[in-house]
DNA sequence: CTCCTTTTTTCGAGCATCAAAATAATTGCT
DNA sequence: AGCAATTATTTTGATGCTCGAAAAAAGGAG
């Protein structure tokens, strides 16, 4: 069994952690105010501020703020050192990667974007690919290359249960490979993985105060349906438990042929491919088409609002695949809002009624009452906070491991 | 924001629940032993230890362990004390109820069982109905009574957020009723309500010793479908935020009805009263009967072994529902272990093939594979286990709150 | 009766937090 | 210019918990 004790060294990493974390949120606040943010007293802050002002991890920011002139000592905000640390993201999407150099702070430094095919992993190695892709910004930048400390990525499909790669993905050439490879060329930093739809879930909530603390479901609708969780400001399933595979959870069985190769998930309903295939009276185990132009799409969804019975019918199709979907999961958990994101977001007013009547239509859904439902259309801004996010706090954590307190108090003057 | 920093108090809070909660899975243990296990120094666990025994939780047990003789000093085992606390545990189910007594070690006291039926609460409000089986164990336990610190509940149905009564039950006549009256009798106690799938997956966890840190689902199937998940020994879905509504799932829209008024839950296919239903061949959307008799359940499962074919088709369907249920939870939850708990356990046999199969059918089941799938027959016992657990360690965290660490040092010999 | 072995307790740090008091840095008033 | 008022930050001293090491306890073995 052997569980964990608590001891002084663990409440000085939780009271840091705590501090730094406030700090991402709130931006640069005066020790006064992060004390009292974090609950922690006035000379704790000082000792923690001490510290980490020590290491170069935070600074006094001394910018005249030209605000309101307040009466007393004037409040000197701490904030983080912007280029202490420096972060390379990656955003593997099906046609498209990108890679990003953020600095400490979360600005974003600099940015490669190249175009994926269905065949560019056939030529070269996806971890020979993203190293290149590293290569290229680390020549780039060369002062800030040497400080980076953390490699992390969005990816779609199935992470293995290490996380190290993935078992699935609906983009071509990814599965089954080795992608923490780049470490050869980019230092020895292990590759971290993140799946897209959870960190869509967690930068929707960062861009709305409103979900901080609720429970919520935000489900990208577009190319494909994915979809992530959190309850009270934490993401549901933690780390290699939970495969938020919503897309492909099966919605009618033996129903339309998804690309996954299942026939009836809810992508197969839902997603553009989905929607299109029944507007246009496609047998739904046809194969899928590999890829939908964002044009077609909008347009389906302008002729649906003109009317269009195919079109209007396709939606109401997909609102119930995903309706019944948020509906299975409400068995579980107890959702109070429920976020659209992606270019169906466009498409919400007509697939709403049949979303929220296939909600209504459980026990749950009555017991409980239909969650709110927003849009955000937009999905690449929400993805990158999210994956932002995640990397700066994986660096923000791994700073308390090693820090042996050096003690020193100034003498009094 | 103000979220809570770390102190001293934390820790020590930390480090005893710990122990206590060590000492309760273990059994009684010797310091050393209890030091190992938790990973705390043999100095901290004298120090917990003396403040324990001192307040008269844990006692030293020198019963002349006739084992084996060792070498040096003999270990002396601590223990809980089981005459320092009672807790009171209602169970309600369709057509019974029971109120045991059962003292801090966890051995049951007394126990009081009574019928329910239909009409019940119509006579006699639930709150008045609990409150006197209350009285009624008080007054034959005269010199327990006053050391009653806790009342749980098991109960079916779905709990209001504030966990103080239930929105909905299949119970007759106890939705919407205020439970916590029990109050009035038993001196100023909390009623804490439970929902009986989750105790069943928290009990069943503690029976088998290979499910403790696995990824489980616990589904009870019998007169009704019910489930609770845990997840490296944790139960999923905190406090008033999950409700494992898993019967009432929705499996068909539009299919066969269910109890609960909806039509299409996995419950209307695989609780007893569904599949005799298609058994026989009665239109699904006929009104379930009220309660299946136990014996007519096993003869429906004798003549199914037999190959009568509407009997096999039946537990085909329920097992269809059953996997599909599942199926659907694994797209956010990665389950490796699957528990058949209840008379359905019987029944497995004839429905594992599709149990599996349903699985099978979906990117999460080819990729992560399909659970391995245990039966228990019973349900009692893991319920029962499970609601006492929680009470015990609802009293074991409630010890801490108040105890201002008397620090008195023994002088030395 | 003395040595050995294993369990517990005692002792003396080490450290992080906290409350309260002291110190700093400004603005506003006279 | 000088002093009072005000707000921010640091210093001080105390408290409380844990830990490692050493000491004490309690039997068994020879």
């Amino acid at each position: 069994m052997a569980r964990v004790g608590s001891d002084t060294d663990t409440i000085r990493r939780q009271n840091r952690g705590l501090a730094l974390d406030v700090l991402r949120r709130s931006g640069p606040l005066a020790r006064t105010s992060l004390a009292a943010e974090t609950g922690l007293s006035h000379a704790t802050i000082t000792a923690i501020a001490a510290d980490f002002v020590g290491q170069g991890i935070l600074k006094d920011l001394d910018e005249p703020q030209s605000d309101q002139k307040s009466r007393g000592r004037p409040a000197v905000r701490l904030g983080h050192n912007r280029d202490v640390a420096y972060a390379l993201l990656f955003e593997l999407d099906v046609n498209r990667s990108s890679c990003s150099l953020i600095d400490y702070g979360g600005t974003m430094v600099d940015r490669i974007e190249a175009p994926l095919g269905p065949h560019t992993f056939d030529k070269i190695r996806p971890a020979v690919f993203l190293a290149e892709q590293a290569q290229r910004i680390r020549v780039r930048n060369p002062r800030e290359a040497p400080r980076i400390v953390n490699i992390s990525a969005s990816v779609q499909g199935i992470l293995n249960r290490a996380g190290t790669g993935l078992t699935w993905s609906p983009i071509s050439g990814l599965a089954g490979q080795a992608l923490g490879d780049v470490i050869g060329i980019a230092s020895d930093l292990p590759l971290r993985l993140y799946k897209r739809g959870r960190l869509l879930a967690e930068g929707t909530r960062l861009l709305y105060p409103q979900l901080h603390d609720a429970n919520v479901a935000t489900v990208y609708v577009g190319s494909t349906v994915a979809m992530g969780m959190s309850f009270h400001g934490r993401n549901v399933g933690l780390s290699e438990d939970a495969a938020t595979e919503f897309g492909h959870m099966v919605h009618i069985p033996d129903g339309a042929l998804c690309r996954c190769g299942t026939r009836g998930c809810i992508e197969a309903y839902a997603a553009d491919y989905g929607v299109l295939r029944a507007a246009y009276s496609v047998p739904d185990t046809a194969p899928p088409a590999p890829a939908v132009p964002y044009r077609q799409y909008v347009e389906l969804i302008q002729s649906a609002r003109r009317g269009e019975r195919n079109a209007v019918h396709a939606f109401k199709m997909a609102g119930s695949a995903i309706g019944f979907g948020i509906n299975r999961l409400m068995t579980v958990f107890d959702l109070s809002y429920i976020v659209i994101v992606g270019s169906g977001a466009e498409a919400l007013p007509l697939m709403r009624d049949e979303i929220e009547s296939s909600i209504a239509a459980s026990l749950v859904g009555r017991v409980h009452g239909v969650p709110r439902i927003l849009t955000h259309g937009d999905e690449s801004e929400p993805i990158f906070r999210g994956l932002c996010a995640k990397a700066l706090s994986e660096i923000d954590q791994s700073l308390f491991a090693p820090m042996p307190s050096t003690g020193q108090r100034p003498e009094t003057a």
